[in-house]
RNA sequence: GGCCCCAUCGUCUAACGGUUAGGACAUCAGGUUUUCAUCCUGAAAAUUCGGGUUCGAUUCCCGGUGGGGUCACCA
């Protein structure tokens, strides 16, 4: 397959605005993509909604909003201005179906034209009845040709009367369509198994297949990569391609991204909107990383990918054919991996906007208001302390709950935690009250975490004291916590004042 | 139910007729450490079943089983 030249692909990504973009969207838009720049091909958006009554307002903006986020740029298509307004590139145009109603009316024509296609007049009510007929006999449900038949004349009166209609395709009769799926191969199906499907509704748009193979033909899109859900539909497609004469494009049916229970991913199961992933403060290098190796691998053990490595390496000869269970454990550490490679600045920046959310600080122009205390410190402050979690934290929305009792100095907690599990009460009470004669000898300059540990280290020794039984209530004592970074860099982080202030409340809540 | 697709550790996957079936996540154990995380080492863990073809099948063929998709005036 890497021998044919693929130099002039053009591929699109055709979601509908129903709703915010999942999981499984945002995959077949990676493959798309990838696939596109592999070759040096295009990658074009286009906005399947010609199903007016499903249309979800803010659908296109969450959409392009993702887009932007994952840093996939369509070379075609609507986009996102930098004040969020929606614009269309591209000389193709336009991108979005509804605004393409005349160009399927003139393909109608064509093919109303040749006899491929002709009203259609039955009720929903005759149709519902069919396939209730049809269930009871155990048939497949099938339109039953009711009015493929009918003359002209009989068409154009009823038509004249102002009934109702559709218009439906002729499906040839027991005929097989074969075509090559570049991930499956050859299939085979014969028509038989299908019905004469609906190109047009009753209320003059065009359906998916019309729209959708229209678009495809018109924009020369060269490739189809899509979700395996449309296989089934396929051979509809390409009759229709032939039913026009033309070449239809490649397909390639991709693995379905399913759940624990080996089911379709869907809204129901919770987590699957990409909105809450980035809301979760999952990095999108991260979140494309994983992604992507839902049914795709190089061939080799490398797990860990930048975008520009996976473009280089993606085809369509390494993308599976079973579904990919989305597991949120690796994610999680694929996530953490990308957390620890940040500079401290990024993550900085990346933090904090958790730590407002949360209502911990206020950031203002080059100060920031700690809330709790109403103190106004410096960037470099916060910066320290959050670099303290950095090896902690999977995603970035557990940052605020992790470094809280940085920001909220008045916690509360059981006394007897401060005692180390081979230490007893007396001796932690002793410990701590030497932490905080020694710790109140250092001037505030020179409390720095490399002072504080040389001193208290210099202290265990010299004494010869279990180190936890001195450093697990330090910890304790600064943190509330039973898990939480080193203490001297807490100390370090918080200062002189925070630092003793607890550790003497500490000495009060044991003695 | 008809049709179509799929099948390697719990999960993501490597293997493209010959390997002690490899890696990663998760799990467990150990090391480092004051705890947690990081980091390092190790362990347990898989070819759905039955027939063929072959000197030899995870790999090729057939069948069963299981799973998924699809059968709308939704995409």
């Amino acid at each position: 397959m890497e021998n044919i030249n693929f130099a002039n692909a053009r591929v699109r990504i055709a979601p509908s605005p129903t709703g915010f973009v999942h999981v499984g969207n945002l995959r077949t838009i990676l493959y798309n993509y990838l696939f596109a720049k592999h070759y040096k091909g295009k990658f074009l958006i286009r906005i399947e909604d010609t199903d007016q009554t499903r249309l979800v307002h803010g659908a296109l903006e969450n959409l392009l909003q993702v887009l932007k986020w994952a840093g996939i740029e369509g070379d075609e298509g609507p986009y996102l201005t930098t004040d969020n307004k929606v614009k269309e590139k591209g000389d193709y145009g336009p991108y979005i179906q509804s605004k393409r109603l005349s160009i399927y009316n003139e393909q109608l024509v064509a093919l109303l034209d040749k006899g491929k296609v002709y009203p259609c007049f039955c009720s929903k009510k005759r149709l519902d009845d069919l396939r209730e007929e049809q269930a009871k006999n155990k048939q497949a449900p099938k339109y039953d040709n009711f009015c493929r038949n009918l003359s002209k004349a009989e068409a154009q009166a009823m038509i004249d009367s102002g009934a109702s209609y559709v218009i439906r395709f002729k499906m040839p009769e027991n005929r097989n369509v074969v075509f090559e799926d570049l991930i499956r191969g050859e299939i085979v199906v014969n028509t038989k198994d299908m019905d004469d499907y609906v190109l047009i509704k009753s209320d003059g748009f065009p359906t998916y297949h019309f729209a959708n193979i229209v678009d495809d033909h018109s924009m020369k899109i060269t490739h189809v990569l899509r979700g395996d859900e449309w296989l089934a539909t396929t051979p509809k497609h390409v009759l229709l391609y032939e039913a026009f004469g033309w070449q239809p494009p490649k397909f390639a049916h991709l693995p379905t991204l399913v759940n624990k229970q080996k089911k379709k991913l869907s809204k129901r199961d919770g987590d699957v909107s990409v909105k809450d992933f980035i809301e979760a403060g999952y990095l999108p290098e991260a979140f494309l990383n994983f992604i992507a190796l839902l049914g795709w691998n190089a061939g080799t053990e490398q797990e860990v990918y930048t975008l520009n490595e996976m473009i280089q390496q993606f085809t369509l000869d390494n993308v599976h054919k079973s579904c990919a269970v989305f597991d949120i454990d690796k994610l999680d550490w694929i996530n953490g991996t990308y957390i620890r490679k940040l500079s401290a600045d990024d993550f900085y920046e990346k933090c904090l906007p958790y730590l407002t959310k949360a209502n911990l600080i206020t950031p203002a122009k080059d100060k920031i208001a700690i809330n709790s205390t109403n103190e106004k410190v410096k960037p470099q402050y916060i910066k320290n302390i959050l670099s303290l979690e950095q090896t902690r934290i999977k995603k970035l929305s557990e940052i605020s709950e992790a470094i809280k009792f940085f920001f909220v100095p008045n916690f509360d907690y059981i006394a007897d935690r401060l005692i180390w599990k081979k230490s007893d009460r007396s001796q932690t009470l002793e410990n701590l009250r030497d932490l905080e004669k020694i710790l109140k000898k250092l001037k505030k300059t020179e409390f720095t975490s490399p002072k504080v540990k040389e001193l208290i280290m210099e202290h265990i020794s010299q004494n010869a004291k279990d180190t936890g039984s001195v450093l697990w209530p330090m910890r304790f004592a600064l943190s509330g916590q039973d898990r939480s970074p080193d203490p001297f860099e807490i100390a370090g982080a918080l200062g002189k004042d925070q630092s003793l202030a607890r550790i003497t409340f500490a000495i009060q809540k044991l003695s």
